[in-house]
DNA sequence: TTCATGCTTCGATGATAGCCGAAGCATTGC
DNA sequence: GCAATGCTTCGGCTATCATCGAAGCATGAA
């Protein structure tokens, strides 16, 4: 009858505003102190405690005791994956109060997410596929037209032919967190990052743990060049 | 400062219980009236009413004016995603007071998650893969053995040339909504569900938006004899 | 030991929001 | 027209829970 596979309870753990912004500031991959948590939400040591404990009793933060501190990281990164999804959708209500603060501009602009390319880069990247018909988009389903398998086989070195074959969606959309819009995930999506690291345009963070894409200062150019938007 | 991208708004909608088992309730794709889902949450009409305006204002839940009824639906794939997403998070806490309820069975057996298959199968799927050394898992990533590359060509007809050349992950473990483990996703995935498909083993159902998986007799039973689980 | 820092527990307060009864619109059917 | 069904709005009740002050434990430093 009524039931609840408590998916209520999970969800209502990051249904608190406190409790979303620490959530929302450790989506970077690094773990921080629960004062550090604290000041990023906004409020005092004591409520921080009492969000924090739900939120490890809940599974979505585990603590690490070092010295009298206690650091905080979420789980796995399929808590970090469900919080993308969230933003994603509340990205889309317009409701949209703010990026995640200033807090980290290079996580915003340029992250990996999963094994592609996330944040406003991947968005604009998209944006700019779309706006110049090298890929067709209705709803979730991408398709890359001539056009575009042309650009990708002259520009990137990527054959199709290594993309297409198993039948899997050579694209997807997939809802990205600190933009508006969908950045291209997909086989096609996996394949342009690797492309990038290998041509030394971008890399991931040094830091363990950490999802910001670093691009070089060629890489920065050459994306501008194929990609590059004067949008907004 | 503090700022929030609306994370907790969206999450907080769905943090309700009366709402998350009406959402829950309309994760198998189908419409359903107000009334119906009132009763599906054990709450009465008024009440439910003042939850659909606000899953509607967030953007969760679509309505659809139909005489004097108004169906509801999940405003798309990404919503139904993110509560797959939640839903596994909460399995994982212990937490899992129960599944969706006894309501539909056949889409806790088996379903479609974007293009590979979930459910009790899925997940049996993967844990039989595993057992059996046929994969290897290390958290996120999976990876597909020798044994496992031979079985695939001889029983399924699948050969991983078609499915590794772009170098994108062949698998990747994905968090099942109605279990407790993640099932397999991944080009693998998604060409296991594609074979299954062309074998006439299985296909999607009929009804348009529906996510249930129906198997056959034969497919049920060449589905037993290769990844049969005498597990649990 | 003594003090300071970091975090937690306790208790009380206050606001948010879920809930239902009753009444109000709308649509369909007679 | 009238009645019935489906849904919504309104008002008030209640419970839950976030919040903070104050006090209590730890750990580390002097």
């Amino acid at each position: 009858m009524k039931s609840g596979p408590d998916i209520a309870m999970v969800a209502a753990l990051v249904g608190d505003p406190a409790r979303a912004n620490m959530l929302t500031a450790l989506m970077n991959g690094r773990a921080l102190t629960a004062s550090e948590l604290a000041q990023e939400a906004g409020i005092t040591p004591q409520t921080a405690s009492s969000h924090l404990s739900k939120l490890e009793a809940g599974r979505l933060v585990e603590p690490e005791k070092q010295g009298r501190h206690r650091y905080y990281r979420l789980t796995d990164d399929d808590v970090a994956g469900v919080l993308e999804g969230l933003a994603g959708l509340a990205a889309r209500t317009g409701h949209m109060r703010v990026r995640t603060g200033p807090k980290d501009p290079a996580l915003r602009r340029a992250r990996i997410c999963y094994d592609h390319l996330a944040g406003d880069l991947g968005v604009q990247m998209l944006d700019s596929l779309r706006t110049r018909n090298l890929v067709k988009q209705k709803k979730q389903e991408i398709e890359l037209t001539a056009e575009g398998e042309r650009f990708l086989a002259k520009n990137l070195q990527i054959s199709t032919d290594m993309l297409s074959h198993p039948r899997r969606p050579v694209c997807k959309a997939c809802l990205d967190w600190s933009e508006r819009r969908h950045h291209l995930a997909g086989t096609l999506g996996a394949a342009i990052m690797q492309r990038f690291a290998e041509l030394k345009w971008a890399a991931r963070d040094a830091t363990p743990g950490s999802r910001v894409v670093n691009f070089t200062r060629t890489g920065e150019k050459q994306f501008a060049a194929l990609f590059g938007g004067e949008k907004e």
